[in-house]
DNA sequence: ACCTCATCGAACCGATCAGTACCATGTGTG
DNA sequence: CACACATGGTACTGATCGGTTCGATGAGGT
């Protein structure tokens, strides 16, 4: 048998109780805004377990931001391949999914970015850095898929309407979703970009 | 007389250096990252002097964030007013101020934003949004100039890569400057913005 | 000379923090 | 049944936190 079987004392689920509940915790009163008793309460679990399980707070930070990305980068990478095979629509699917997560109750900004942000030192600013290496990526493919003059430099201007639009809906006021201006003037660049038609 | 003119015994001198010596260790550290005492050590200064100025840590935060949208606003509109009359040339000087920023040794981001991400309560939050409220009205001042369709739009359009490229040139690792990236992709959109030539 | 006021330095308070240790409990496996 | 192990609960440590209080010092204006 390859894995546990059995439902209740399994350390893998209690595992990943944890990083639930701490994922959520720390996206809603900040990385040092919640501490480990706190966060053992939410679980209902004992500091002993959450220590053997994550060794410190700081390696619990880590394993929540490294799953966070992972889930964020696959989540966005599927909106864009529903969107089908053509550059601008794919691209627009982006938008469109960040417009809903923007839209979400209790959204509060980029997870990651936040993290980076408030810890200057350790892991977060890292990973922070992978995740935006991924999320880069996946632009720079469609810049690609586009013919883009540059794709690297395309998507590197992408992306900032992506940081941005994510930065702007949490912070600033606005009638209108920032991810849905983001979508025009990603599409102008995406257009603008692209030499011959 | 109306204000003092000693120079030793005199308490707005004694606030300004509080207020001066908070804001780089509040940039530097997070503002959940240095403490009151520390603060004190820094300046030379007794808690009770601190307290009497600015009744409570949240206070200072106050006062801090406050005293640094001022000066970079004033400051990104001075970097704008010396670029001349031509709104292209206004925006792209924007642009290169914020690639100077950038590249200062020990950058770390925008202050404000990097206050409002880490306390989700208190008056962070609000001074970041007038923050971006007084970085978009420059913004749309830019893109009226220039006889946008929708100055409104293509202002928040802009604002996300004034954000965006002060988060990847935090964040991101990249050979070349964001804000370069950024001016270019912004000169795009304000040529695509307006309607005739 | 006098008084006022800003200040420093230090002690102090209660609360909270990350992290550790110990013990009783329960489950799964042999 | 017996053993190993993951766990919850509780108590504890040493440090740091924001904030308050008190007394000594010294400068400025009258």
């Amino acid at each position: 048998m390859p894995v546990a079987k059995g439902t209740s004392l399994d350390p893998a689920r209690t595992r990943a109780a944890i990083l639930e509940a701490a994922t959520a915790a720390f996206y809603d009163h900040g990385l040092d805004g919640v501490g480990v008793a706190n966060l053992c309460s939410r679980t209902g679990v004992s500091k002993e377990t959450l220590y053997r399980h994550f060794g410190s707070k700081q390696g619990l930070i880590e394993a929540v931001l490294e799953a966070r990305s992972d889930k964020v980068t696959r989540w966005l990478r599927a909106a864009a391949d529903s969107a089908g095979p053509d550059p601008a629509d794919r691209l627009a699917a982006v938008f469109d999914a960040l417009a809903g997560w923007h839209g979400e109750p209790g959204f509060r900004g980029c997870a990651l970015v936040n993290a980076a942000t408030q810890h200057h030192e350790g892991p977060a600013r890292a990973v922070a850095a992978r995740h935006l290496d991924r999320r880069l990526a996946l632009l720079e493919d469609i810049a690609t898929l586009a013919g883009a003059r540059d794709p690297g430099v395309l998507a590197r201007q992408l992306l900032m309407l992506v940081s941005g639009s994510t930065t702007a809906a949490d912070l600033h006021p606005g009638s209108e979703p920032a991810a849905r201006h983001a979508r025009e003037a990603a599409l102008t660049l995406l257009a603008a970009a692209v030499p011959a038609r």
